[in-house]
RNA sequence: CGCGGGGUGGAGCAGCCCGGUCAGCUCGGUUGGCUCAUAACCAACAGGUCGCAGGUUCGAAUCCUGCCCCCGCAACCA
C-alpha cells in the first residue's frame, strides 16, 4: 500500500560539534519517522554531513590534519550524536563520498541549459582567502578585525545558475502547496522574499579561492561552491542518478530545515530539480530556533547549551520530550535549564512517571499483578493525530498530557483503595476494583502507543510493563526527581542528594 | 511607510482566520482532601485595563484605523 515514505534533515557543515540546532533537525524527523513506522509505512530517513569548503580545510590545518582526515572525524562525531539522539537514520550521507560527488558533477552537467559564467563581486579579504558580506564589512568598518587590512573590492569569475529561469514555476509549487512551506507564515515570508523574483546563484568559485571541494567537471579552473553540492545530497543518498530505486523514496515527504536556511531550500533547490526535470518535495517543515532565556544562542555570548549535557544528566527520552514539547514544532522557542528541570520533574517524574508507578504499585498490592482484559481506552485520538498530520508534534504531546491527567483524575475519582478493602469479603468489590485497574492499563498502553514517536524507551517500558496481562514488579521509578538547576522542595535539612551523575554549570547568565 | 512574528493574571502560553457559550491551560502561590504513588496525586481559591487610542456592532482579546514597544530576517550562518 502506498508510496514508500521519505524524510530527510539538513546536512550540517562540520566546522563546529554538533549543537541543539541539529538535534531538532535529527528529532523532529524521527518524530515523524516513528509515527509513520507505527503506522505501517515504510519510511527512508536520511541524514548526512556537509565537508567542503574552505572553513573545513581551515579547521582541518589548524589540527594539522588533512581535509578528509578531519571530516572523517567530525562525521563520527556526528553520527554518534544523531545515534544519541536517538534518531533512526536509514541513511548516512557525506559530501566527500565519491558517489555522491560524481552524481553532483553528473548533476552539473545535466544543469548546462542553466549554468552561466558571470563575475562575483565583492570584499575579499586576502588574509582569509576569502569574501565577506557587505553587513560584515561595514560592521567592522571595512578592516578585517583578524588581519588588520582593509578588505578589497574585487570581483572574480565564477559559475551561476539560473535560478531566476525559475521564478514563475516555483512560486507557484509555493502558492498551490504543490510543495507546501510549513508554517503558513513562513510560506508567506518567502513568497514576499522572492517577489522580484528568484536571483542567480553563484555555485562555484575559482580554485585559487577554493580549493578543498568537488571539481567543476570540464573546467579545472573552477571549484563547486557549497549549495548545489549540498543541497544534492537529498538525492544523491538515495542513489540518483545511476542507481535504481530513487524513485521509490522522491519526492520527499517532508524536509526538515531551520529557517535560516527555508531559502536555500525554497529558492534554489527547487530551481536545481526543476533544471534536473524531476519533482519537488512536497514539504519543508521549517523549524524556528532554541533561545537560552529570550536571547540567541552564540558562543560570543557564551550561552550555548550542550545537547549532551541534557541527555546524560535527565536521559535521551526526557530531552526528546522537551524539546518536542516545549519548543514549538513550527516557531522558536525558549530554553532554560529551570524550564527544563521543571518540565522533567512536574510533567515526567510528577504526572507520566508517578502514575504508571502508582498503577502498577495497586495491580501489584490488590491482585497479585493480574491484570485480565484491559479494555481499550475511549479517548478521542482524532486532537492527536490531526496535530501529528499537521506537523505540530507540541499539540499532539499537550493532548496526550491530557489524557495523563485525565487517568491521575480518574483513579482519585474512584479511590480503587477504597474498594480494596472490603475486595476479600465483597465479591462485587473486587470485580469493581479489577474493572477500575483495568480500566488504567488501558490508558496507560493508548497512552505509551501515542508517545512511541517521542519517548520510545518510555513507551516500551510501559508496554513491557502492562502488556502481557501480569505485571510481575512494580517498575523501577521512571525520572526520578533531579534537583540541578532548581530548589529541592524536600528540605534542606539532608543534603538532598540528586543522583547526578555528571553536573553541568548551573547558568549562563 | 523593507519583510515576518509577537505584546493576554508572578512566569510561560492557548484563544484571534470562522465576533457573543472566552477570559482558558501549565508552572509557581495559598487552603483543603486523599494515602495507591516519585514530599506524589485530586479539589478549591487567589482575580489579568486581553500593549495604547479611536472606530464598526446589540455585543470585540477576537473585525477596521492609527500609534507605541519587543524579537527575528534583509539572499549565500543550525
Amino acid at each position: 500500500m502506498g508510496k514508500n515514505l521519505y524524510v530527510t534533515t539538513a546536512i550540517p557543515y562540520v566546522n563546529g560539534a554538533p549543537h541543539i540546532g541539529h538535534a531538532l533537525d535529527y528529532l523532529l524527523a524521527d518524530v515523524w519517522a516513528r509515527y509513520q513506522k507505527q503506522n505501517g509505512k515504510t519510511v527512508r530517513f536520511q541524514v548526512g554531513t556537509d565537508e567542503h569548503g574552505n572553513k573545513i580545510a581551515a579547521k582541518a590545518a589548524e589540527a594539522n590534519m588533512a581535509p578528509k582526515q578531519y571530516t572523517d572525524q567530525m562525521a563520527t562525531v556526528f553520527e554518534s550524536f544523531i545515534k544519541k539522539v536517538g534518531a533512526e537514520y536509514t541513511d548516512f550521507v557525506r559530501t566527500t563520498d565519491p558517489h555522491h560527488e560524481a552524481a553532483v558533477q553528473w548533476i552539473w552537467q545535466k544543469l548546462q541549459p542553466y549554468i552561466y559564467k558571470g563575475s562575483y563581486e565583492g570584499w575579499y579579504c586576502t588574509g582569509h582567502e576569502a569574501f565577506f558580506t557587505d553587513k560584515e564589512v561595514e560592521a567592522t568598518g571595512g578592516v578585517c578585525p583578524d588581519h588588520q587590512k582593509p578588505y578589497e573590492r574585487i570581483s572574480e569569475e565564477n559559475y551561476y545558475l539560473k535560478a531566476s529561469a525559475f521564478t514563475d514555476q516555483v512560486r507557484e509549487a509555493i502558492e498551490k502547496n504543490k510543495m507546501r512551506i510549513v508554517p503558513e507564515f513562513r510560506k508567506k515570508e518567502f513568497l514576499e522574499l522572492m517577489k522580484d523574483g528568484l536571483k542567480d546563484v553563484s555555485i562555484s568559485r575559482p580554485r585559487k579561492t577554493l580549493t578543498w571541494g568537488v571539481p567543476v567537471p570540464g573546467d579545472p579552473e573552477q571549484v563547486m561552491y557549497v549549495w548545489l553540492d549540498a543541497l544534492a545530497n537529498y538525492i544523491t543518498v538515495l542513489g540518483y542518478p545511476d542507481k535504481e530505486g530513487w524513485q521509490e523514496y522522491w519526492p520527499a515527504d517532508v524536509q526538515v530545515i531551520g529557517k535560516d536556511i527555508l531559502r536555500f531550500h525554497a529558492g534554489i533547490w527547487p530551481p536545481m530539480l526543476l533544471g534536473l526535470g524531476i519533482s519537488l518535495p512536497k514539504t519543508l517543515l521549517t523549524h524556528g530556533h532554541v533561545n537560552v532565556g529570550g536571547a540567541k544562542m552564540s558562543k560570543s555570548v557564551g550561552n550555548v547549551v550542550d545537547p549532551n549535557g541534557i541527555m546524560d544528566t535527565y536521559g535521551v527520552d526526557a530531552f526528546r520530550y522537551f524539546f518536542a514539547r516545549h519548543i514549538p514544532t513550527q516557531d522558536d522557542g525558549d530554553f532554560t535549564w529551570e524550564k527544563f528541570e521543571t518540565s522533567y520533574n512536574t510533567e515526567l517524574g510528577n504526572d507520566l512517571g508517578n502514575v504508571v508507578q502508582r498503577v502498577a504499585s495497586m495491580l501489584v498490592r490488590y491482585q497479585a499483578g493480574v491484570i485480565g482484559e484491559a479494555p481499550q481506552s475511549e479517548h478521542d485520538m482524532r486532537p492527536y493525530r490531526e496535530a501529528m498530520e499537521n506537523l505540530q508534534f507540541n499539540v499532539a504531546l499537550d493532548q496526550v498530557w491530557l489524557m495523563v491527567r485525565s487517568l491521575n483524575q480518574y483513579i482519585d475519582t474512584v479511590k480503587p483503595w477504597e474498594i480494596a478493602k472490603t475486595k476479600d469479603t465483597d465479591q462485587d468489590a473486587a470485580e469493581h476494583l479489577a474493572e477500575v485497574l483495568a480500566t488504567s492499563v488501558g490508558n496507560l498502553l493508548q497512552i505509551a502507543d501515542l508517545l512511541v514517536p517521542f519517548m520510545p524507551s518510555t513507551a516500551k517500558i510501559i508496554h513491557d510493563t502492562f502488556g502481557t496481562g501480569v505485571v510481575t514488579a512494580v517498575p523501577a521509578v521512571m525520572f526520578p526527581k533531579l534537583y540541578v538547576h532548581t530548589p529541592d522542595p524536600r528540605g534542606g535539612s539532608q543534603p538532598a542528594a540528586p543522583t547526578v551523575a555528571n553536573e553541568q554549570p548551573a547558568d549562563h547568565a
